[in-house]
DNA sequence: AGATTGATGTCACCTGGTGTCATCAACTAC
DNA sequence: GTAGTTGATGACACCAGGTGACATCAATCT
């Protein structure tokens, strides 16, 4: 006989996936995420640092997934090169993720709070990213470059990918996104 | 004789600025704040959305300035050239606020919540760029990464400016940060 | 059997932020 | 000049996010 149920985490997540899709992120307390979950306000704040974050907790195994290729790009990769390395994986890891990658995209939208941690997160990533960088021998300038150039890429590509509805397109809007974006600075 | 003390949002303004620098952001409450400009927490949240709004509130002019350079490029600019329009204006306007966009980036470079709130602006910034891209003709997709690349180029060339001494030298930083990033994506 | 651990509950508290109504100088209208 | 209106501020109650401190008690270790 335990004494609690397993899997607080599991459970206040989906609870709050529920209750944001269901009366949105505003209208959603965390005192009621707690309830539903079978747990208390506290208790939330244990798992979670702060209310967004149980929208963003997911994305540590991605970031670092991401720096791992950028560290192991072939060693002769322009530091561009190597800094995109960090998209290739990325378009399977997400394929599979696609349904509620979309519902939460479609979350986040249209929440200012939720935008910033958004962008703070993918800030962080490029910085990450570009100490990657560093740590291979690059610049600390170019490194942050291509760094947020990697990560606009990615960026741009996710947009595109959540408004539509093949799960494997995303890697085809990265490329698009960077081909693009080599067409603008090159002309 | 007046009932009440004139300019109370820049005495709110310059209460936060000197607490903030004190004590720093977070050990500082906006009652404190109110307290200072001998005023109510209530007239603090009238005059500004949030706590974090009075470092930020000034930014309009700027975003202004910015979208009408883009506007007004030359009608054969390339979309990244009408988007860089919005950084040649940019170097006068700051320079004479030296001193102060130091001190403010000091009191925003090591708070999360601060940092979060200036990415914001920033992407504010590149959408309406990005409109008045696309009101220049420009499609969607180049206009959205013009945007963004210009974007990058002011948030490169500020990082380095506010990290030196010479007041003058945003345009030159804003310049080669533009520069590296051609070197980069050509390669 | 007893000590320890660790996840959870309980409770009090702080702070950012808002809704609502009162106040009262300055201005307007007649 | 008296009456009404306006607009910035104060007063006060309230909500929700977030934290610190301590209690609880099944599971596990010794």
């Amino acid at each position: 006989m335990t004494r609690w149920q397993p899997d607080a985490q599991g459970r206040l997540l989906q609870a709050a996936i529920e209750l944001f899709s269901e009366q949105g992120y505003d209208a959603t307390t965390v005192a009621e995420i707690a309830e539903r979950a079978g747990l208390t306000k506290r208790t939330f704040f244990r798992h979670f640092s702060d209310k967004r974050e149980v929208l963003f907790g997911g994305g540590g195994a991605f970031e670092e997934m991401w720096v791992q290729a950028v560290r192991d790009a072939p060693a002769q990769a322009s530091p561009l090169e190597a800094a995109l390395a960090g998209t290739a994986g990325v378009a399977e890891f997400f394929a599979e993720r696609f349904g509620s990658a979309r519902l939460r995209s479609r979350i986040i939208e249209v929440n200012p709070e939720l935008r910033e941690r958004e962008l703070i997160k993918l800030q962080h990533l490029a910085e990450v990213t570009a100490q990657a960088l560093v740590q291979r021998g690059v610049a600390a300038g170019p490194a942050r470059l291509s760094a947020q150039t990697a990560v606009t890429v990615f960026q741009t590509g996710w947009a595109r990918w959540v408004l539509q509805d093949d799960p494997d397109a995303l890697a085809g809007f990265m490329a698009e996104a960077l081909a693009e974006l080599r067409a603008l600075t090159a002309a």
